[in-house]
RNA sequence: GGUCGCGUAGCUCAGUUGGAUAGAGCAUCUGCCUUCUAAGCAGACGGUCACAGGUUCGAAUCCUGUCGCGAUCACCA
């Protein structure tokens, strides 16, 4: 049982006895820092069963717990408020009890519990991957990671939009201007290599329909006429029949493409268990439509295209195939969604990690699915995340104002670099590992700037004034690691007796305390989808370190049993930080 | 216009199922490196929680309305 759990059960025993009143719950929270004491009772909530004055009834229950609970050393009442002193052999007894635990907090996978699929990144493939993605694969492998360590089993996965106009338009301008370059013949990655020609694309369609204008054509109908668009709209239809000469240059550039994303995700640090190709899995949804119509669930319009009401619902109507038989991006959706379960029947839900935007979209999807009949319907959420926006506005490729993710990564490593060369700890350290090491700390920074702030709030990121690198930040915790590993190499005695007899500091205390909560945060984090509770959490854990650490010696202790314990206290924070962080897809480094 | 989301210190963000005097970081200012890594610690300054009502013993939190910002309402994805 929980101390919260014994002492709830004796509250309830102790009003029971003095007011007679069988309460169903007590309110508990946190002592606040500048109250004596650990744990809080509220008493407001009582008065609502019976009538008193919140003092006394706070004391009252105070002097019962005393009397009658072993872990509690004494109390007072502030107001509504029963603030309880723990004694110092119960947090003692916690810390050892998890001390040897290697991953203290994490549930082990139930293999008896449906298992979560978790979609993230899913680009299209006709340029490279920005900042924007980066917070997507953020989100989406943190979150993956989270619901891992909260007991479930997670497959990673996305789906790549490999097919359609946007590409078409890459592979038209590379065919007329590439000369054939190839990632090879100019060094570039595939994915910048064919972002160049989808560029190189609308530099030559604006340039025909600024032509067409001038020939006295409406702008409108310009659009829809420049040959180069037309060119590119006969390539998608040539490539749907299977084309053989088309077939080949899509295989190829995509091809370019995926070695550069796969560069990417490598230097990211994310993964995928498996992966799902829109032109493998486009045509499935029609069955499914085919079916709906059937059952009633869509209905055809008189031109051919299917329709699913959702009036009903207080959505609007919404299409979910062309009246010339091809497929949307919604009967696609509906078909990956049952080839996913039918490829993974252990799969019970699934999370999409898609920016908001597409808010609407998910909506009318999962409603779709249920009417369909699905049993795993209602267990799908949309990981909906704000947008990352520039003080400029929106990330504009045609403006050039789009931060690349390879060229921000780099640069976050340089920078990590530069303050790192300033500081000059690293004595001893070759230059592949203070490379590597840069690239710890720089990717810190980046991972943890994104995923401190709630996945709903838009992200505001100005390139000049760059990432912090002090205060609640990524390296700021590493550091922290860093520093207990140095204290761990030095203390050079053997750290595994378990201590029991000894006063804990207030600091010590404390930070077994905020040790305590991490099992909680972890449920938490994952029913909400949200990688900021770790990241916060693991930040104020930090912050207490620190105090411990600059106010109190470890290795200076006054006697060998403190000393050994302060190291011992010391190493499980650091693993607690280790572990936290890999939730965040961050690496902690020896030194820096 | 309809729908959805957001609005907390100069800036970037926390704030649990409603609870004590709303918390951090950055920036500004004070102290602290003959002692375990100063990417740190200790402190100061900084608030009409967008605004107005309502519910409650108690509201940043719940409800209603207003304003501001964003997204969306395609036979695009």
């Amino acid at each position: 049982m929980s101390l919260q759990e014994t002492l709830s059960h004796q509250v309830i025993k102790a009003v029971q006895s003095t007011y007679h009143v069988v309460l169903d719950t007590i309110e508990f929270q946190a002592t606040r820092k500048e109250f004596a004491g650990d744990i809080t009772v509220v008493i407001f909530p009582m008065l609502r069963f019976f009538k008193g004055n919140p003092v006394q009834i706070g004391t009252d229950i105070g002097n019962y717990l005393v009397e009658n609970v072993d872990e509690v050393k004494a109390f007072n009442v502030v107001k509504g408020f029963l603030n309880i002193e723990i004694e110092d052999g119960y947090y003692l007894n916690f810390f050892n009890s998890v001390n040897d635990e290697a991953h203290f907090g994490f549930k082990s996978p139930d293999e008896n519990e449906a298992a979560i699929m978790v979609e993230y990144s899913s680009p299209n493939t006709n340029k490279p991957l920005h900042l924007g993605h980066i917070r997507n694969n953020l989100l989406g492998y943190s979150v993956a990671e989270i619901l891992k360590a909260s007991g479930k089993k997670v497959y990673k996965t996305q789906i790549i939009n490999d097919r359609g106009i946007h590409i078409c338009k890459s592979m038209l301008a590379w065919k007329r201007f590439g000369n054939g370059e190839t990632p090879e013949s100019t060094g570039l990655k595939g994915d910048k290599l064919v972002g160049n020609y989808y560029v190189k694309f609308d530099q030559e369609y604006k340039k025909e329909v600024k032509e067409l204008v001038e020939k006295g054509i409406s702008e409108e109908e310009a659009k829809k006429q420049a040959p180069i668009l037309l060119a590119a709209q006969d390539m998608l239809l040539k490539w749907e029949a299977g084309d053989e000469e088309t077939v080949t240059l899509w295989k190829m550039m995509n091809g370019w493409v995926y070695e550069g994303f796969d560069m990417t995700y490598k230097n990211l640090g994310v993964d995928f268990d498996v992966l799902y190709f829109e032109s493998n899995t486009y045509l499935l949804g029609k069955e499914f439509v085919a079916e709906g119509l059937k059952s009633g669930v869509f209905f055809k319009e008189d031109d051919g295209s299917v329709w699913c009401d959702l009036t009903e619902d207080g959505l609007d109507k919404k299409i979910v195939q062309r009246a010339d038989g091809t497929a949307v991006y919604m009967t696609q959706d509906i078909g990956t969604a049952i080839q996913r379960i039918k490829d993974y029947p252990d799969v019970g839900g699934m999370v999409y990690t898609v920016g908001n935007e597409q808010d609407y979209h998910f909506k009318v999807l999962f409603l779709i699915l249920k009417k369909l009949g699905f049993e795993w319907a209602k267990n799908l959420y949309h990981l909906s995340y704000g947008m990352v926006d520039l003080p400029s506005g929106k990330m504009k490729s045609r403006e050039g104002t789009v931060v690349d993710a390879d060229d921000l990564i780099d640069e976050m490593a340089s920078t990590a670099g530069e303050i790192s060369e300033e500081l000059g700890k690293l004595d001893g350290y070759s230059n592949d590992e203070k490379q590597e090491l840069y690239k710890t700390i720089g990717l810190g920074a980046l991972k943890y700037f994104i995923l401190k702030v709630d996945p709903k709030k838009r992200i505001l990121f100005d390139p000049k004034e760059s990432i912090d690198f002090q205060g609640n930040t990524g390296p700021f915790i590493q550091y922290t690691y860093a520093r207990i590993q140095s204290i761990i190499r030095k203390a050079d005695f053997d750290t595994i007796k378990e201590v029991t007899e000894i006063a804990l500091h207030e600091k010590e205390k404390e930070l077994i305390k905020q040790l305590q909560q991490f099992p909680e945060v972890i449920q938490n984090a994952a029913e909400t989808h949200s990688p900021a509770l770790i990241a916060n959490y693991t930040y104020d854990l930090v912050k207490e370190f620190n105090s411990f650490y600059q106010n109190v010696s470890i290795l200076g202790a006054e006697n060998e049993n403190e000393k050994l314990f302060r190291v011992q206290l010391s190493k499980k924070v650091a693993l607690t930080i280790k572990n936290a962080f890999s939730l965040l897809g961050i690496d902690v480094p020896e030194r820096m």
